[in-house]
DNA sequence: CAGCCATGTCGTAACTTTACCCAAATAATG
DNA sequence: CATTATTTGGGTAAAGTTACGACATGGCTG
């Protein structure tokens, strides 16, 4: 897992997006070259790529080192892996004349890149803490509003297979009800964007005041982050642009998945039978396989 | 967007992993020092990496050709690529003794790869066809049971913002007497993992029957699938493993999010407005930031 | 108009690939 | 069963590419 690590945060696409302005110009010819067609650099040979971009070999060259590669080869190796990371269109946003196969490639490829910034930014520690508490918990509220109610209804469905009793609201009033009854051995997960509406806030220190324990799937800097007793950071991808979705919600999902899946390996393997009743008990509803 | 696609499906580490069988003795040499540190080898020269497996240059590309790459280089790219598709867990298991960063790394990582086999499967010609039907729409509902009731209600959440009218629903009965009231103008969006539920089938086929446009959201060969007008297909990836949560809803959600982002381009620019105002509304409910 | 930075030309070194050859293993035949 | 074709596997060496460094030139700035 660490092997490739120092690969990874390095995209080398994005970088030469960014830099794009600060190229002189004809190395800006070479990433103009570059990203006109990234996966056919990789297949270019120096020469190849000089001729594309209308400078010559050593500018070329000079270029690669400029993005701190220690020549061509090592450039195009970590091209390579860069475009393999998922972003043809990096940054790109969705214009309304893309076609159907356009606009779908971009969702889903923003999608992918959104979940590996994620992973990467993924505190482990801070993962266990919030499995040791939900194991602790003798009852779990996961609260959501707006686009995280869902969400917080998947981590129900999800947590219902544990038997410990579990519940989802996303409606203020009643999630300010079990917050204000709430005590110690009692966990409420707050699921939010932003960490900034306030009536999520408000909930949050209400419960925390009775003794209960708070989990944040939020914003690490957020006013709801500040208020819990534990928190998982979802650093929230910029939603400058009006066309794409916000990933966000997937990314929390993912993040349950985690968490339910370290709930189930801490309860150690005669649970897994729990587990195969309950998927058992489905068959019955279903068309057989042929 | 098609242009790195044939790069996308042939995973070179997996293939040398599986045919390391098949390969006669310095052919296998070369792929245990290939396998013994696949990221290392990127950098290797040709003649770097014939040391490291103890054989000679030209055996090294032959190896090189057998694994259907021009060349040496090639090769290297195609494995830098395959490297950072993401593959040190890839088919790995969850085991019950991985630590969380581990098991976290695992099920991000994962989830990822079924994004990405999806995005590869995606039919844009599908989903045009889809989306001009919820255009078409006088009213669009949304149907899922189980793990897919959140699905649901995320899309109607999503689909609320345009001005149709729009419901989801998890009962088994309140969807089938929406089934049995719909009509023409009506269209109905059934999530479903399997596709292989009797009620979820039978439910599809009284609405068709009714005159109900019925868009499936599902595995493409399945009951469900049959009975409907169009289908997304999301190919299920196997679900043989304990541990491992479904990612099938992932998928599902990003195709939603692929749908209201259709939906919303054919609206045109002046329906941003209309989306800008609902985003604005929500500032009042938040702190500040800063 | 002097100096410096940016860019290109050319030659060389490193690397990859081809062509050729030998050895071992396998199959065939007397 | 032995001996000889034949095929397969693999290495050596030379030819062909590709990339890199040193140096030269041209354009821009002060």
């Amino acid at each position: 897992m660490a092997a490739n690590a120092s690969h990874r945060d390095d995209n080398l696409l994005e970088d030469i997006q960014t830099r794009l302005e600060t190229l002189n110009k004809s190395e800006r010819k070479v990433a103009e070259a570059i990203l006109r067609d990234p996966s056919a650099a990789t297949r270019y040979s120096i020469a190849a790529l000089a001729r594309a971009a209308n400078v010559s070999e050593p500018t070329v060259n000079r270029f690669c080192r400029g993005f701190s590669a220690t020549g061509f080869p090592d450039f195009k190796i970590r091209l390579a892996q860069s475009i393999a990371t998922g972003t043809p269109y990096v940054g790109q946003n969705i214009e309304p004349d893309d076609t159907t196969a356009e606009f779908s490639d971009k969702i889903m490829l923003s999608t992918i890149a959104n979940l590996d910034k994620a992973r990467q930014a993924l505190n482990p520690q801070a993962i266990a803490h919030v499995i040791d508490y939900l194991i602790q918990a003798k009852q779990i509220s996961f609260f959501g509003m707006g686009g995280s109610a869902s969400v917080a209804m998947d981590a129900q469905h999800k947590f219902f297979r544990f038997n410990i009793p579990v519940s989802s609201y996303d409606d203020a009033l009643m999630q300010r009800m079990i917050a204000a009854g709430a005590g110690v051995g009692d966990a409420i997960v707050l699921i939010s964007y932003t960490g900034r509406t306030r009536e999520v806030v408000d909930i949050a220190q209400l419960a925390r005041a009775n003794g209960a324990t708070v989990i944040g799937i939020t914003n690490p800097d957020s006013p709801l982050a500040e208020a819990c007793t534990a928190v998982l950071g979802v650093t929230a991808p910029e939603d400058t642009e009006v066309y794409m979705p916000m990933s966000s919600r997937i990314i929390h999902l993912t993040v349950i998945d985690i968490l339910a899946t370290g709930v189930t390996l801490k309860r150690g393997p005669d649970f897994l039978e729990h587990l195969k009743k309950i998927k058992e008990s489905l068959k019955a509803t279903r068309f057989p396989l042929n």
